[in-house]
DNA sequence: GTGCTTGCAAATCGTTTGCAATAGC
DNA sequence: GCTATTGCAAACGATTTGCAAGCAC
């Protein structure tokens, strides 16, 4: 952890965050672990290491990240957020079964990179994903 | 309404849905206000009609109208849904400012019609949207 | 009259807020 | 020491659940 530690603290130190333990430890935990998770699976990783941190601090940490521009922010199933620390143009599925976020490495032709306008309307984020049966699941017996 | 109410009947056998005077009411709110309302506002709206209506008759009959494929659900903003009865393939805008959802016209060339798997992963929905300032609230002075 | 539908009240789930204690420059 | 950060407890908003009363065939 120790070099990705370094790695973590210029990233912070460039959009003026303070390397706190807590901010240090999910960012570190996002990074190594690209599962698009939701705000409860990112507070039961960590609370493992910091045992006093609060689901609080996780959903600070989030929205201060998201602010930055170190993280993006997933709405597909409607009932949470789950957050993505990759912040180049991508798309989702969304497994139906096990709920699962898998990265689909295709680009919305429309919207990303050169076109920054649609009927008028001044486009900031692009978001696509879709719903379906995962691989895995389609694989398993029953 | 009293023609569009035939149109709706039809439909509603065709699905085998009993056409009860709340279903009708929002089917048919639905099908006159293409704006993508959530629970709130169809409950807001309908309850003008109905003051007897609940929201749980809300949520029950958009539950059931997305069963029985009448209806998709949107999650766009992750804190609700809101609902859209055109069932053609196309995509969305989201206001950031005044929180109007747009219909865009085009339509994923992934995963429409000619695709139905990515990566091994059994395609069923393709969602596709785009966040940013709308083309009214950019001419607002401010 | 049997089964589906409705609607109230309470519960639930994810998230946000108020605020006091704490940590880091 | 001053300010930003943390974390508890309570509040909140959207949605779901349990269940009793009502309606339709």
């Amino acid at each position: 952890m120790i070099p990705n530690l370094k790695k973590i603290k210029i990233i912070f130190a460039d959009k003026g965050l303070k390397p706190t333990f807590q901010r240090l430890a999910i960012y570190n935990f996002l990074d190594k672990n690209r599962i698009h998770p939701n705000a409860d699976i990112i507070y039961d990783k960590i609370v493992k290491k910091i045992p006093t941190i609060s689901r609080t601090t996780v959903y600070n940490t989030m929205k201060l990240f998201i602010e930055k521009g170190l993280i993006q922010e997933l709405t597909i199933t409607g009932t949470e957020s789950c957050f993505d620390i990759d912040m180049a143009p991508h798309h989702h599925f969304y497994c139906k079964i096990c709920s699962k976020v898998y990265d689909i490495k295709i680009q919305c032709p429309y919207g990303y990179d050169h076109l920054n306008n649609i009927d008028g309307n001044k486009i900031e984020e692009v978001h696509g994903y879709f719903k379906g049966i995962c691989h895995e699941c389609l694989d398993k017996p029953n």
